[in-house]
DNA sequence: CGGGCGGTTGAGGTCAATCAATCAGAGTGG
DNA sequence: CCACTCTGATTGATTGACCTCAACCGCCCG
């Protein structure tokens, strides 16, 4: 789960939106400030992005006014490429951030192109199939560890966390409510299981603890 | 949910599944007994299928017994792709049922194949995205308004919907239990929503209105 | 007729949502 | 520098939806 750099750095100009790889351009590199919308469900899909700073959600709205965030994008992920013409969710910038726009190409597509999509495809697939597992069986305690324990892994971080999102984000990314996950977070500090010395700072004290959560 | 960009991974998970042969690959025809297993969690992915008849579902267990079935296949759907050499998940059949095995081959990757597991993937993370968002945010009533249109919208029913899975696998499919699906089928039919000629037919009495429940 | 299994129904408990108040920190203006 | 405000986060009290435990029903099959 960890992201490579080296890699993205070296692929940068050579991922076509399923066209040829001959004549492809360099992406162009956009900013957003935070709760900036970067396209909105329904828009025309014509390109994809990677983040190179900050951080990016992917999600989708209710009728009701509430939301259900698909996915964080860090530095590195890739995001928004679809199956269709149009986009099946909105994107938002979480914090003031830097992605790289490339441009969707109507040429023939290459194999090796459609297969690196197709890896993307199935990464996301499998990913968003754990997190069905997380939406559909587990109690608040267990989806705020694996939330936990996968901000650590995708962040590389040794034992304290920053959370670049706000409660809200990770209550409607977890199916919870901001009050719940205000309260578990305080339920586990007072347990020695974490510490929060500030609202988007966690430290794990007992990640084994919450690793086990999971299970 | 990031997606790592290491060109390295992308090539040597989605090579396996590149092979299969511009032909109508031969793929031998194998049948199976209601709850019996075609392939586990942790197998090797030797082979996709496609579905001929009857139904079958892919699952994930938990350590606690407990079980999340993560979609049913249909007549004409097709599972088992993997981007790895293990199964991620289980597969088992919900009915006696028989499926068409491809092996995966070694042959030189071709377009359309590609493309085709491409869009194979794309469609099931739609699907898998839809599914969290119906995990996450609904309540009983709207899960199992959903599951109803989306069996009578995959089946092509006018209004009665057969039902070939067990109460057990909706609730595991809902991220439910098997008395609350029960209640809430008993309720919607007291209110009138749908009638229960038996308890593996469905008859859908106000489309409309179960449609208006998903928004 | 009796047993077994899947499904339904009921009573009571639990966990997260809801409603509501308070608190903490950042920014602003006097 | 200190009120003042605004927003996000926390905490408390209560409610309610779903789960759990348990009994019962209906159908199939021996």
């Amino acid at each position: 789960m960890s992201v490579s750099f080296a890699a993205a750095a070296v692929q940068q100009h050579s991922m076509p939106w399923l066209g040829t790889a001959a004549a492809e351009p360099a992406g162009s590199v956009l900013s957003f400030a935070a709760d900036q919308r970067i396209y909105a469900e329904g828009d025309a899909a014509r390109s994809y992005y990677k983040v190179v700073s900050g951080v990016v959600r992917t999600c989708r709205f209710l009728s009701d006014g509430r939301r259900q965030i698909d996915a964080f994008l860090l530095p590195g992920d890739v995001f928004g490429f679809e199956s269709g013409t149009d986009r099946r969710l909105s994107a938002e910038a979480v914090s003031s951030c830097t992605v790289i726009a490339y441009r969707r190409s109507t040429a023939i597509p290459d194999d090796h192109t459609v297969g690196q999509f197709f890896a993307f495809a199935m990464t996301y697939l499998e990913q968003t199939r754990e997190h069905c597992l997380l939406l559909g069986r587990g109690s608040a305690v267990q989806k705020i560890a694996a939330f936990l324990i996968e901000m650590a892994e995708r962040t590389d971080a040794a034992a304290t966390v920053g959370l670049p999102m706000s409660r809200q984000d990770i209550a409607d990314y977890l199916g919870l409510t901001i009050e719940t996950v205000s309260r578990t977070l305080s339920q586990m500090e007072r347990q020695g299981t974490i510490a929060l010395p500030s609202a988007r700072k966690v430290v794990l004290k007992n990640r084994h603890l919450l690793e086990e959560l999971n299970t």
